[in-house]
DNA sequence: ACAAAAGTGTTAAGAATACACCCATGT
DNA sequence: ACATGGGTGTATTCTTAACACTTTTGT
């Protein structure tokens, strides 16, 4: 395959799908139907083969396996690469991991027998291989993303009240904040604006409706946590 | 090779060394010795094998092509995965990239042609394929490591005095503290203490010595920049 | 005595925290 | 009229930033 004797390892790509769904945070995850691990759920993932990027094969192992269209994502970034051991029946494989985030996705159950469903990370069901500790590790990542950038954009839709800000901060940093201070900070930030908007729902004061002044991410001058 | 048509893409490792030397961030780097970029510099990378961890085929070639033992490094930390485009003639190759953290460290040129020498990163030669991108990504997350950890544990010695403590951080973030700030707010994070001994050198007061009260890396409680 | 780096405190401005009530709407 | 979530201000504490002189040593 290759000349002068070199014979490369297994290479795997893995998804890490969040999305805030009733203010929860919620990861993207497929039933094996295979051991190892029949029956437990796993992170999309699959091989990557010659002449493919990694991103390439996140992408279509993503839209085969998980059903979801890698361009419904608002965010995808690089993780890490873990040298899986045991993954592969074959032997070692290095697998490179990408985050990505949205919201609204619904799997397409198409064509796919994988079951694809989004769980909500503080309620997983058994999980296959570590994927356990990668999703803990992209929730740390995603944590320190929203510290200190605005990724919500990605995680919220367009037009947002300033609770579902907040309760999206909650969700994904897993505690709560004051609504005045919460308020105060974050419009004195100046990244976010008035749409002119507001929302009625309920039997109470309707709410305001913001926007992001820019759709990039960037970094905040102070942090939350 | 493997069964069932799979053909997995070229897998490199590269890594990028820091070191400190004089109050200024060096990096390690090799003279190509072949086309392309033939006299250009690099950084010490190469092919990861079937049945080698990425990390175990970092070791290797840093030893071989960089000429340091990868023991004599105070932390490596898995940097980024890059689908580099072009560095194999073969095609289309994955890269592993992986950052080490060092003091006093000296390639052994025993049985390298790739003359590995450190460079100050202000003034680095002519580079070979994307390695200035991945320098200044190493580089930036560095300075991210510093401000939010003890990262310098592994860039200084066991004892230091408070001016090497804030030289160090000056050469990594590349601007001026000031001193009385600078001591008062390392001080009162509570993750250094004094040796009780004192260095003399030239004609001038003695400095203090102190050491970090924990070897591993630690968050701090406030930030720097 | 002088040159050179080490060491030291105070003040002012800004940021974070704690905390409780009124407002606009639907039923 | 009442229940519901939306919206608002102040006082205190802590953190940051700006700033200059004295100490200890070697020559």
């Amino acid at each position: 395959m290759y000349e002068n004797g070199y014979v490369p390892p297994i290479l795997t790509v893995d998804s890490i799908i969040f999305q805030l769904i009733e203010n929860t945070l919620n990861v993207l995850l497929i039933e094996r139907q295979r051991e190892p691990f029949k029956g437990y759920w796993a992170l999309p993932g699959g091989y990557n083969a010659a002449g493919e990027t990694t991103r390439e094969a996140m992408s279509r192992v993503l839209e085969a396996k998980g059903g979801i269209p890698v361009s419904k994502l608002a965010l995808i970034e690089q993780l890490y690469t873990f040298d899986t051991v045991a993954r592969d029946p074959r032997g070692h494989a290095v697998s490179v991991s990408y985050m990505g985030l949205g919201r609204g996705l619904t799997p397409q159950l198409g064509n796919t027998t994988q079951h694809p469903r989004f769980f909500p990370v503080p309620h997983l069901p058994k999980l296959a291989y570590d994927h356990a500790a990668i999703i803990s590790y992209a929730h740390e990542r995603l944590r320190s993303k929203l510290e200190h950038t605005t990724t919500c954009v990605a995680l919220l839709p367009e037009a947002f009240t300033l609770t579902e800000l907040q309760s999206a901060y909650e969700a994904v940093l897993g505690h709560e904040f004051d609504k005045r201070n919460f308020r105060k900070k974050f419009l004195s930030l100046d990244m976010i604006e008035e749409t002119g908007d507001s929302r009625r729902e309920g039997a109470h004061r309707p709410a305001r409706l913001y926007r992001f002044k820019s759709k990039t991410i960037e970094r905040l001058v102070h942090n939350f946590d």
